[in-house]
DNA sequence: CCGGATCCGTAACGATACTG
DNA sequence: CAGTATCGTTACGGATCCGG
């Protein structure tokens, strides 16, 4: 019944002394795209048992960084400050998509996470304006003010421009495998909104 | 002996079925600061089983993040390329330090980790000149030049500004503790160098 | 002595069955 | 739907042993 921890004095120790354990940071990626419930949960993390998953939540609940309210599971401001650590090792881990895997598992939610960390913001300083991206059936909204990026699974309001790809269009274009020039013979299309912005909005995205 | 995988495509999957194992961001942690032997990483890794930093280097080395090399092994490329997402998380567990655990394990190394994540690059822009500490008996030297620290184990030349501290010291100036106006009254102190850049470089380490 | 390999008890995980 | 209970399997932790 001892909670395995590292007992070491650093900062890193203590973070995976909280977040070290098996599937617990892709559960909190799952949050980091909004609220959820369990059964939502469940679906999107395959192979997890549903008593790994009650007993994350439980912990992670008593460590402070999600909240239960009404049968839905939610960030804290404490879990959201991970945000900037969960992206810099899905940046470091985008380069291994690369080879496509045909049995693995697959959820348009994880796109969003994908905007994010391929985003650059020197890119978009320039360019006001709220962006839509429809991949595979999920709407994400970003805005390039002052060179950040907002995403929201709920869209509000309209978009001055709205694009539409598949996963794999949006992944092959961040990884720099596909000219964002040649993506819209590759699967990419302009939905709505002036067609420059469209197509420079397409090199907001990048790795390195 | 079927490898355990989340079989997601998704980056942060990948990067965890790389990183995500119990000790393996410790281990990796260790070699930021430079190349180690076996036994030094076994000396900074306490309850660590000799089996288990046997295979996670094997299996590191497998997937390309270190190299052996005359018995002492050291980050490739795409290992150091770990250091953001490594120091992000680290920078998240930070505040998880203010209580002190006095039955924790403690390595004077873990203080440079610490120098880095805290580091403010947006303080330190204007003030050229390499920076000394020496925490607890080890020597690491920052420069500050274009806003971005570089942290060496094995001091170059000398430094415009030496000054020492306990790690524990450092760690409240850095966590906001304590005031830098008063840390040399609670333990650090200027060995070399002008007065003026001793005080305000104490001011380069925050959080938040 | 350093750098592991082997063995074994324990804790964590994975899958399924079961319940309010 | 949202979990709890149970149990077989895997991973980890600690100790001991071995080769250079």
């Amino acid at each position: 019944m001892t909670r395995r921890t590292y007992a070491q004095r650093c900062a890193l120790a203590h973070a995976l002394d909280v977040v070290g354990e098996r599937w617990t940071l892709l559960l909190l990626r799952e949050l980091l795209t909004g609220p959820r419930r369990y059964g939502e949960l469940l679906a999107n993390l395959p192979g997890m048992g549903t008593n790994l998953l009650a007993a994350r939540l439980k912990d992670l609940a008593a460590a402070g960084l999600i909240d239960k309210d009404e049968g839905t599971y939610a960030l804290t401001a404490r879990g959201a400050a991970l945000e900037p650590a969960v992206l810099a090792l899905a940046r470091w881990g985008a380069p291994m998509l690369a080879e496509a895997d045909e049995d693995e598992h697959w959820s348009a939610t994880w796109n969003v996470v994908a905007l994010k960390y391929s985003f650059r913001p020197d890119r978009a300083r320039r360019a006001r304006g709220v962006l839509e991206y429809r991949v595979d059936g999920t709407r994400v909204q970003a805005r390039g003010r002052d060179g950040e990026i907002e995403t929201s699974l709920e869209p509000r309001g309209d978009a001055d421009v709205v694009l539409e790809a598949d996963g794999e269009t949006l992944l092959a274009i961040a990884g720099g495998t596909l000219d964002p020039d040649d993506a819209e013979a590759d699967g990419a299309r302009r939905v709505d909104g002036e067609r420059r912005l469209y197509r420079s909005s397409l090199r907001f995205f990048a790795l390195g």
